[in-house]
DNA sequence: AAGAGGATGAACT
DNA sequence: GTTCATCCTCTTG
């Protein structure tokens, strides 16, 4: 089942970004259908959360993706390099989103072997968020692109695993020391026991 | 108009 | 542990 517009428009991101491990993204691109279990999420809070691109509400042409209704992707450049992947949360005028760190392959995985030239099935073809993108062909131009349709070329579907919340752990966030005390938040989710999983 | 720096990853020593 | 690839966005002047 693919998720419904009710799933992203809640005002609770973290528990959102929680609710996403488990759940599996697809991606159609190039005419090729690849997925993978989420592993790790990162929640981000536009209100006041000083590590989020859209801290005290702040709209620039960048982060106004993160201000529209929840249930699109926001697709960034970092480091001129790394294409990274967020699903946009809540109500329209609310900036938040969850940063999608990592998935365990499940379709098509010679598919992302090729994306990754990699030649092996090992966490380094699909844990960070970088190269998570990369192995499902994700790249900026997805940027606000809708996740409620297959018609589409990205979405999220719901396969009937339930993550319960003794196997999930929560850390700090990667990446964002210079968010002072936010940085401290433990807004970043994986799944215990996973291998999927960018850092332990 | 110019400059700094970033929600990373890979290849080094 | 360190370096650096590489480019867009945002800030400053």
């Amino acid at each position: 089942m693919i998720l419904q517009k009710q799933f992203y428009l809640r005002d609770d991101v973290v528990q959102v970004s929680k609710d996403l491990l488990g759940k599996f993204l697809v991606t159609e691109i190039d005419g090729k259908r690849t997925s993978g279990m989420i592993t790790e999420t990162e929640a981000y809070r536009g209100l006041d959360d000083k590590a989020c691109h859209a801290y005290n509400n702040r709209r620039t042409k960048r982060t106004e993706t993160m201000f529209r209704e929840g249930g699109r992707a926001y697709v960034y450049l970092c480091y001129g390099i790394h294409h990274l992947f967020n699903v946009v949360v809540g109500e329209e005028g609310v900036a938040n989103a969850v940063l999608i760190r990592a998935i365990e392959p499940v379709d098509n995985i010679p598919v992302i072997q090729k994306r990754r030239k990699i030649d092996k099935l090992k966490p380094q073809l699909t844990a960070g968020p970088g190269v998570m993108s990369k192995a499902l062909g994700i790249k900026t131009i997805l940027d606000g692109t809708t996740l409620l349709t297959k018609l589409n070329t990205i979405w999220i579907e719901d396969r009937g695993i339930q993550i319960e919340e003794v196997d999930i752990q929560a850390a700090p966030r990667i990446g964002v020391d210079y968010a002072e005390e936010c940085a401290e938040w433990p807004w970043r989710f994986y799944i215990k026991n996973s291998r999927w999983v960018s850092k332990k």
